[in-house]
RNA sequence: GCUGGCGUAGCUCAAUUGGCAGAGCAGCUGAUUUGUAAUCAGCAGGUUAUCGGUUCGAGUCCGAUCGCCAGCUCCA
């Protein structure tokens, strides 16, 4: 092989061979006139480049197209510069400041003068389209930095961004039509590949995410490669929004808030009490059988407690005020630690006593900044389900192990399929590196002892230590904060914890903080979102709903509704109006059963069931199988058929 | 906290350029007794979030406060 070219392998491990300089366009076309054609970006070496790029040495590439998810990236990033091309049109004088493609779309920051309206994203859509029409290309530059200096004079945000980068980066701008960007890239082809994309909603954003720097205007928008793939997001988007616990919440009437109480302060209904009520007691029986202890600790507590577990210190901006009693200052408690910690030293350990497992639903409150707030999904008042190990080094590992059956059985009983985190040491991080490297491979090792498949989070623990992430995974494919169990070299230390070793000398335990649920409010939220309001039977707040089909048959369906409050059932009769009416009432406050009585069940002795949701599909049955099924959906805690 | 938007009956929403606050559902009363997603009629329901201002006149315009929403920042 000449010294002026290079060698290209293909996925398939084919080679080719090429003029060294080719672009990755030319790749394509050597490859095929069809893949030419449909090439949107390429993946050099793993990393992703447009077509643009040269190659001046061998390399591995795959090309890519619309049917590779890494392209997608490719394509919003490009939708982001048509929108600051048609928002640069539109409104001259607009600064640009950044512009990327985020997990569900892309956005752009403009520095303007006039905030944008609804109004004005219709205008900057439809000359997004004009500008896709012109099916300009996208062109890739190097420049000198006394180049783009000069190219983006008028442009503050981006000669900030320039005086960043380091001397030997190479700095690349991109031209689409009238629009130029200092950007690395990579971008399709040309603003023709820009079909489908729709602009979303406005808001504020600050430069650099800085809240001391200027506010920004930010657009955000989605685009996709085939039209049915933006329907489908949208459509998703509006089931999102039918979810939304907020409006379930209230059309269900399971909680509520009111300004007098406080904002972020949750009233839980009677409706939503038995929700969470079923929860807990599931919760408190599993755990129980897992070994833990059940306490309870003040809900408001001396400072001095604070003072030497450092929340005062550190945690200091998220705590309610301070209240002055008899000359002492209390706080409500923004965690539970302190007070297990202060349980577990009311008496001297023994290694004997280890582990030590103390459970408790306790309520913490914590101030949150008003704009932050969100329903029951972030509150300034919520009970965690919080538990501390306390455990010797050697026990770490059993005591996961112990934790990842706990967290598999809990989510299960929600439908819940969940993914696993490792997050490992920040840059300020508490406790030595030996100590952390150990505990991060206790953790990594007890996941694959298990099998476990997980990702590491680089940097996502805690000061005081690593931490294990489960992401729950909702009924329309959402991810959500689920168990953590945290690792802490911290407390122990400050706490000064001991127990009495075999060795009868004094030995530090280390403490493990975990949740399964985290806080009751955010998940009974996240509940109602992930069965849209239709809670499987052991969760329903109303289970059967009995409906006499006329006066005369009211007695027999009373007494039928006793006998299923009698077994622990949730029954109610609903002798009101038509069956009609009623039958829509339960279907609309989404009770899982209707028991249906008429002249022929009353003689009979049966009662025709109606499954939520499944219209006139009824099924006749005897009455005390009726009971059993209920029941036996109760104990296995069964969930809709999907 | 910040930027922008919003706040009318329990709920969902109307109310020309500033000109008599309305409807459906829910509720109550009565009639109807119904076989699978809304029977009919009547009644009641409001200091238009709160406070102040402009105006002959404010739900509508202006200011402040409170709350909510979309984000930013932060997080269970």
């Amino acid at each position: 092989m000449s010294a002026s070219t290079i060698k290209v392998t293909l996925p398939d491990g084919r080679e080719l061979e090429l003029e060294k300089g080719a672009s990755l366009g030319d790749v394509a076309r050597a490859i095929g006139p069809g893949l030419a054609k449909a090439a949107v970006a390429a993946e050099v070496d793993g990393r992703v480049v447009d077509l643009l790029h040269t190659l001046e040495h061998d390399a591995r590439v795959r090309i890519l197209t619309e049917r590779d998810p890494e392209a997608l990236p490719v394509l919003r990033h490009s939708a982001a510069h048509l929108l600051a091309t048609a928002v640069r049109d539109l409104r001259p004088g607009a600064g640009i400041g950044f512009g990327p493609a985020i997990d569900e779309g892309f956005y752009y920051d403009f520095e303007v003068d006039e905030p944008f309206t609804p109004e004005d994203l219709e205008a900057f859509e439809k000359r997004m389209a004009d500008f896709a029409a012109a099916d300009d290309p996208f062109e890739r530059r190097v420049v000198t930095r006394e180049e783009a200096r000069e190219l983006f004079a008028d442009d503050p945000l981006k000669l900030e961004r320039l005086e960043e980068f380091d001397e030997d980066e190479v700095i690349t701008v991109y031209r689409n039509g009238p629009f130029l960007d200092l950007c690395r890239g990579p971008h399709v082809p040309s603003t023709g590949r820009l079909k489908h994309f729709k602009l979303l909603n406005t808001a504020g954003a600050y430069w650099r995410g800085d809240e001391k720097r200027q506010m920004l205007q930010r657009i955000y928008g989605t685009a996709f490669f085939r039209k049915g793939d933006l329907e489908e997001h949208l459509r998703r988007l509006e089931e999102a929004r039918k979810r939304d616990h907020r409006v379930l919440g209230k059309q269900l009437d399971l909680f509520s808030t009111d300004a007098r109480v406080g904002p972020g302060l949750i009233l839980w209904h009677p409706k939503g009490a038995i929700v969470r009520m079923e929860i807990e007691n599931f919760e408190r029986e599993l755990i129980l059988r897992h070994g833990y202890e059940l306490v309870y600790t003040p809900h408001v507590v001396s400072e001095t407690l604070f003072e030497i577990s450092g929340h005062l210190e550190n945690f200091r901006e998220n705590m309610f005020g301070a209240m002055e009693v008899e000359g002492g200052r209390y706080r409500p408690k923004p965690m539970n630690c302190p007070g297990h910690i202060a349980i577990f030293q009311a008496q001297q350990r023994s290694y004997r006593d280890l582990p030590v497992r103390m459970a408790e639903f306790g309520t913490v409150y914590r101030y949150e900044r008003s704009g932050v707030l969100h329903g029951m999904l972030r509150v300034r008042g919520f009970t965690q389900d919080d538990a501390h190990v306390f455990c010797t080094r050697e026990q770490v590992s059993e005591e996961i192990e112990r934790l990842l059956d706990l967290v598999d059985e809990m989510l299960a009983a929600f439908g819940y399929p969940y993914s696993i985190e490792l997050a490992t040491r920040p840059e300020k991080a508490l406790g030595s590196p030996e100590e952390w490297e150990h505990a991060e491979r206790t953790l990594a090792e007890t996941l694959e002892r298990r099998g476990l498949e997980y990702t590491v989070d680089e940097g996502g623990g805690a000061f005081y230590g690593p931490k294990l992430d489960f992401k729950l995974i909702d009924a329309i494919g959402r991810r959500w904060q689920g168990p953590t169990v945290q690792l802490d070299f911290n407390l122990p230390e400050r706490f000064g914890l001991e127990y009495v070793g075999e060795d009868n000398e004094r030995h530090r335990p280390v403490m493990l903080h975990r949740v399964l649920v985290g806080s009751m409010e955010r998940f009974v939220g996240g509940l109602i979102e992930h069965y849209a309001g239709a809670f499987p039977v052991w969760l329903a707040p109303e289970q059967v709903r009995v409906l006499p089909i006329s006066e005369q048959w009211t007695e027999d369906a009373r007494a039928f509704t006793q006998t299923l409050v009698g077994a622990g059932i949730r029954a109610t009769l609903d002798e009101r109006d038509t069956l009609s009416y009623r039958i829509r009432d339960a279907e609309v406050h989404k009770v899982p059963y209707m028991a249906v009585i008429g002249e022929r069940e009353a003689e009979a002795g049966t009662v025709a069931v109606r499954r939520r949701g499944a219209g006139r599909k009824q099924e006749v049955m005897e009455r005390a199988a009726f009971v059993d099924r209920v029941l036996e959906e109760i104990r296995t805690k069964a969930l809709d058929p999907a």
